[in-house]
DNA sequence: GAGTTTGAAACT
DNA sequence: CAGTTTCAAACTC
């Protein structure tokens, strides 16, 4: 922030010396903005574009402080009246025509996240819509932020600008903005009114917020001009009791958003991208806090002196900034803390000790993380990779992902969880395994991402509901997909995710083996479950993370994703990997004889990714595509040679699920990180071992992550969060992913890394600058969730 | 719901 | 690393 600012100031005295000049006159008229801009761009670019987004994500208090801030600008113009920055926030905006360029963008995004809630509102979990929408809202301001149009409020600098950023974040702010901005241009000081009255409408608006959101997530419009004041209501609603996992789940993500963001602003903290995969680690978490307060106290001084330097503005933005996101992380905390605070100390301990086991946890939460971190990963540069969007349980996702949807709907909420829907993920396990920011999805995310929802079906084969949407989504047009998506979400919902949470039923493993799947995929076992002499509890935490220790430490990919997607860009897993549905591939690869790998015994089947040469599979007629290269999905003339066995399995399902999975990917955007587990489970998720886990290659999601960035900047799009589809493809190895795969993984390579048993892991790649459609290739799968081992650095 | 099949995980 | 055992999910009846 304080760049931009500062250019701001810097460039004011030149353009004061030119004023003279005609073509400088000219210039002025066109925008006056633009010079500010140019500057702008080049030297706060990476700061700002940072710290104002954090801004966006703001609660009003933050707005408060950006009125100081656009006070001093004001100031400068004003010199006589720092104290009424809201006032002087208006005229700040002067640029009204940046406004106008953000507004667009943020349109279009508000337009995706409508699209995006719908299915939480259909899916009516109040509670957790909230949530949701706390977490969403963030989401996209960082995604903003990332995404050119953030720039563009930066430049802009002033309030407005400021004030069009958060309504984009909100998604449908945009209208706010524009009257604003509108406003404000036009009455110039006056404006101040509009801002004032901007806020009332806000603070009316919390009131109401709750109403509010649940109507406007039906409507998908959050024009009003109170969304970002109800947004943050959300935000503090978010940690709301009812929030659960998928609270912790969004927790994490938004730790990791804001942690990035922390480390623009604040020199002092680490820089994101050193530690992109641990950002959700609870120490990590407690840096920024205290980094927040700190931020706060600066704040306070600096609105004193309205005069101070742009930089301590900015700070004081920031730290606004931060707080709130502290608020909300502190919200996220102790919901995740309540499971996992135990989980999260151990980890820290163990990182401290520099034990790698818990690369599963820590994937977790970096796969959410990646999804989020996804922003600052375009800014800085990395650790966005390191985190993977994939939800928090990583590992499996594949099991989670069908698994999760059950667990969602018992814990609760979750709704947004569908998650985990991941997040992914959330699946995102995202959090409920949901993933997917990253990683809702979070919830969120997943929630709003229907995509998600078919992904998981994707993963469970026998889900009906796939099986109608492909058809469906066959046939429609994106738009018409969307809804066909929302539906099977909602269905889902209904339907499947009561099923879809599995359970285990272990009677020997204690559900501390990883033939337990609550245990691989991360989560702790919960009441459906029926497991006997179940260790796998939050009491038995310590027993848990011991176990977990172990069996890292035999194999540290133990916990990541089983499958991987990406292949999008990634080439590694296998080899034709690219042609399967989704490039997505088994890590380890399947061992199937007699199922020829057309049913759930088949661990690549069942992650609806094709076989690969890392299968050792015979007579391998994996519907998704077969060990020797044979055409996958898309090919419908293979299913039907299978037809018999297709039926029975479903795989013609499949294939149809493929073939939708085919058309989102081809959808630009999908990139979004995949959210991370499908959190239906995330109410229970496992203490995250200590170590960091490697972030999840889900970056390959990672990668996507940089491609993220890469096509928010591109396109504008920018915010719209992946499809879950997409995510879950990704997510789904994401999720589970461990965030071992993103932190180690480079960016680069999809390291692969041999499992004990040599089995190649591949991670996922995480190229930042994978194109888009090469992304899309992950579509793969429908995966799982990813979940995303984590290639970790570990090993 | 019980029993069988299957292949991953764990063990030797 | 290979072979065997254990285990629980997937599947069948």
């Amino acid at each position: 922030m304080d760049t931009p600012e500062k250019t701001t100031t810097q460039i004011t005295t030149p353009l004061s010396k030119f004023e003279d000049s005609p073509v400088f006159n000219y210039i002025n008229s066109l925008s006056p903005i633009k010079p500010v801009r140019s500057l702008h761009v080049a030297q706060a670019f990476h700061s700002l574009s940072f710290s104002s987004v954090p801004s966006i994500f703001t609660s009003p208090h933050v707005s408060s402080h950006k009125e100081s801030r656009f006070l001093r600008r004001n100031n400068y113009t004003d010199a006589s009246k720092p104290e009424f920055s809201s006032e002087n926030g208006n005229k700040g905006c002067g640029g009204e025509v940046v406004t106008v360029d953000a507004a667009a963008q943020l349109y279009e995004n508000s337009a995706e996240l409508q699209e995006n809630f719908d299915p939480r509102v259909s899916v009516g979990e109040p509670p957790n819509e909230h949530m949701k929408f706390a977490l969403e809202l963030p989401r996209t301001l960082k995604y903003d932020c990332d995404s050119p149009e953030c720039d563009s409020t930066t430049r802009c600098g002033t309030q407005s600008g400021c004030l069009s950023e958060l309504a984009g974040t909100s998604g449908s702010l945009v209208p706010l903005v524009m009257e604003a901005g509108q406003k404000g241009s036009s009455q110039g000081e006056t404006s101040a009114e509009g801002i004032h009255q901007i806020e009332e409408k806000t603070e009316a608006a919390e009131c109401d917020w709750e109403s509010l959101i649940s109507d406007a997530a039906d409507l998908l419009i959050f024009n009003s001009p109170v969304d970002p004041e109800a947004f943050k209501g959300l935000m503090l609603k978010s940690v709301d009791p009812n929030a659960g996992f998928c609270a912790s789940y969004n927790n994490m993500q938004e730790m990791q958003i804001i942690y990035p963001i922390s480390s623009g602003e604040q020199h002092e903290m680490e820089d994101p991208s050193t530690q992109p995969g641990e950002t959700i680690g609870l120490n990590q978490m407690n840096q920024v806090e205290e980094n927040l307060d700190s931020n706060s106290k600066q704040n306070k001084c600096i609105t004193s002196h309205p005069t101070e330097d742009v930089d301590n503005e900015a700070q004081t933005s920031m730290g606004v900034t931060y707080k709130t996101i502290s608020n909300l992380h502190r919200g996220v905390r102790r919901r995740c803390l309540d499971f996992e605070m135990v989980g999260a100390r151990r980890k820290n301990l163990d990182e401290a000790s520099g034990s790698s086991s818990s690369v599963l946890e820590n994937s977790n939460e970096r796969t959410a993380s990646t999804e989020r971190s996804l922003v600052p990963i375009q800014i800085g540069s990395d650790s966005s990779r390191r985190s993977l969007p994939g939800i928090g349980l990583h590992l499996n996702a594949l099991a989670l992902t069908s698994k999760e949807n059950k667990p969602i709907k018992h814990e609760n909420l979750s709704s947004g969880m569908t998650l985990p829907s991941s997040a992914a993920s959330f699946h995102s396990p995202s959090m409920g395994q949901e993933l997917h920011d990253s990683l809702s999805l979070v919830p969120a995310e997943r929630d709003m991402d229907p995509t998600e929802n078919i992904a998981s079906m994707a993963e469970d084969p026998s889900q009906a509901s796939a099986y109608i949407a492909s058809e469906e989504l066959n046939q429609t047009s994106p738009r018409k997909k969307r809804h066909v998506l929302h539906k099977i979400s909602l269905k889902r919902r209904l339907e499947g995710e009561t099923e879809g949470c599995k359970r285990c039923n272990c009677k020997k493993s204690k559900c501390l083996k990883l033939y337990c799947e609550c245990f691989a995929a991360g989560v702790y076992c919960i009441e459906p479950c029926s497991c006997q002499e179940c260790f796998n509890k939050p009491i038995h935490e310590d027993t848990v993370l011991a176990t977990r220790k172990q069996i890292e430490s035999r194999n540290p990919l133990a916990f990541a994703p089983k499958v991987i997607r990406g292949s999008d860009t990634i080439p590694e897993i296998g080899d034709d990997s690219t042609k399967t549905p989704a490039s997505a591939r088994h890590k380890r690869g399947c061992n199937c004889k007699k199922s020829s790998c057309l049913k759930k015994y088949c661990e690549c089947y069942q992650g609806g990714v094709g076989c690969s040469i890392n299968c050792r599979c015979e007579g391998c007629k994996n519907a998704f595509g077969r060990k020797d290269g044979s055409a996958p999905i898309e090919m419908e003339g293979e299913v039907e040679d299978e037809t018999e066995a297709n039926e029975r399995s479903g795989i013609g399902m499949i294939s149809q699920k493929t073939s939708i999975q085919n058309n989102e990917e081809q959808t630009p955007n999908t990139k979004l990180p995949t959210t991370p587990l499908r959190l239906c489970r995330p109410l229970v998720q496992l203490p995250l071992s200590s170590t960091s886990k490697p972030p999840r290659s889900l970056l390959g999601i990672g990668s996507s992550s940089g491609s993220y960035v890469g096509q928010k900047y591109g396109k504008p799009n920018i915010i719209r969060p992946m499809t879950k589809f997409e995510k879950q493809y990704q997510s789904i190895p994401d999720d589970d992913i461990p965030d071992i795969l993103q932190s180690n993984c480079s960016p680069t390579v999809g390291v692969k890394t041999s499992s004990p048993n040599s089995k190649r892991v591949s991670p996922p790649h995480i190229n930042l600058g994978s194109s888009p459609g090469i992304r899309s290739g992950r579509k793969l799968i429908l995966q799982s969730i990813p979940s995303f081992p984590s290639l970790t650095p570990h090993h």
